[in-house]
DNA sequence: AATTAAATTTAGACAAATCTAAAAATTTGT
DNA sequence: ACAAATTTTTAGATTTGTCTAAATTTAATT
């Protein structure tokens, strides 16, 4: 597999291709800033080698193979955003980039060593969660913070941008995951909440909540 | 630059085309498994790009850019292949494929965490001197095993052929780097030696004894 | 249902990196 | 010094991945 289309794969598995579900040949391209016509050529190589079911003028999904792989991938990428994180001392927000590289080294040895190394992690600094060898993937029970009743507590268990711009945000605002976060009001004017974490209280805009998942306390 | 640039570097760099030497296109062809006229055409990409100077029918160079590009390119290969020995407990033969790629990645805070996670190592698995960070390079004072007055002794510092096969025969055999070896005959008809090494006695032929290293005992 | 708008595909082009086969330059041998 | 052998370069083609512009299909609107 190239490069290229190792990326492909894993962007139709993030626009939600694992199901039978179509995606479109626009939605591809937008999300890795390429043009359609690109990605049409791409969707028929792809097709051939029995990555993606190709469905002219609907778009693709992932065959059983495709899942496989993009699996396979993003299991490299969030295993070496743990190991920059943990070991080498880089903040979430530099780790993206760097992964978006080693993802397609290729030696399972290197990738399973990894895993053992950082002791088998389940969650990247994100919180999204690591794929098993096997290809197993347990997506944590949560919801947005815009979702949370008011008032509730919740554990902050990751992010849905992954921007730097908005990790360095909350860098600055003291907001990281396993903090505990309880919604005291919400702003009726602008669905802005105010919120209690790490002991201060601040008012935070929707779009920050929307961006932040939590896992409300049992 | 990319990858298929620096490889090229990368080799001139191996070839000894770091003085003024010019390195042939056949020679540069030769050792990456290519053909001359793929060769003659990179040296002009290379060339414009100011990595090498160029002499038609004559072959290439490298300038103080390509230097100091093959010295980082040949310091994260070697830094990469310390890590997976010392932390990803990877054998001395399995270490270089995986190098070859990992010494592409595009990162300086990569490499520089890499290196301060290793304690600034000196020297790769195989003996190679590794690179700083602003370039230095300290060959070690040594020769080959077959140079060695007899008898005589010294400390097994490197290898010159780093092929699996090699490395494989070198652990079956129990020469490692670091060990004393005593050179005790020399056999005049095939120039083959005996030897001691970690206790044990063996007879290895002229082919190993110029592939291994020592540093002569002060 | 016909027209318009939007999405998608095709056709043709391009850059990077490679190859083969033929031409040109250099080196070797007498 | 000159022919033969070797090395190196050029010319033209190929693959991968991309693009633009035009054609086609699908979806939306009257
Ligand atoms: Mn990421
Ligand atoms: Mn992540
Ligand atoms: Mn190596
Ligand atoms: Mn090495």
């Amino acid at each position: 597999m190239t490069r290229a289309e190792e990326n492909y794969i894993k962007t139709i598995f993030h626009l939600g291709g694992n199901a039978s579900q179509l995606i479109s040949t626009n939605a591809i391209a937008e999300q890795m800033e390429t043009k359609p016509s690109s990605v049409t050529d791409m969707a028929k190589k792809l097709a051939d080698k029995n990555l993606v079911k190709y469905v002219r003028y609907q778009g693709v999904s992932l065959t059983d193979l495709g899942i496989k792989t993009a699996l396979s991938i993003i299991r490299k990428h969030r295993l070496w955003e743990v190991f920059l994180v943990k070991k080498l001392d880089f903040t979430w927000d530099e780790v993206h980039e760097v992964a978006e590289q080693l993802e397609h080294i290729k030696s399972e040895k290197l990738v399973d060593k990894i895993d053992e190394l950082l002791d088998f992690p389940k969650y990247d600094p994100h919180g999204d969660p690591i794929p098993t060898k096997s290809g197993e993937f347990l997506e944590r029970d949560k919801q947005l913070l815009s979702e949370l009743e008011i008032p509730s507590s919740g554990i902050c268990v990751g992010v849905k941008d992954t921007s730097a711009t908005f990790l360095k945000f909350l860098d600055k605002n003291h907001i990281a995951l396993g903090h505990e976060i309880t919604v005291l009001e919400k702003e009726d004017f602008d669905d802005s909440l105010k919120i209690r974490i790490a002991g201060r209280e601040l008012q935070i805009s929707n779009q920050i909540a929307t961006n932040l998942y939590v896992k409300k306390e049992s």
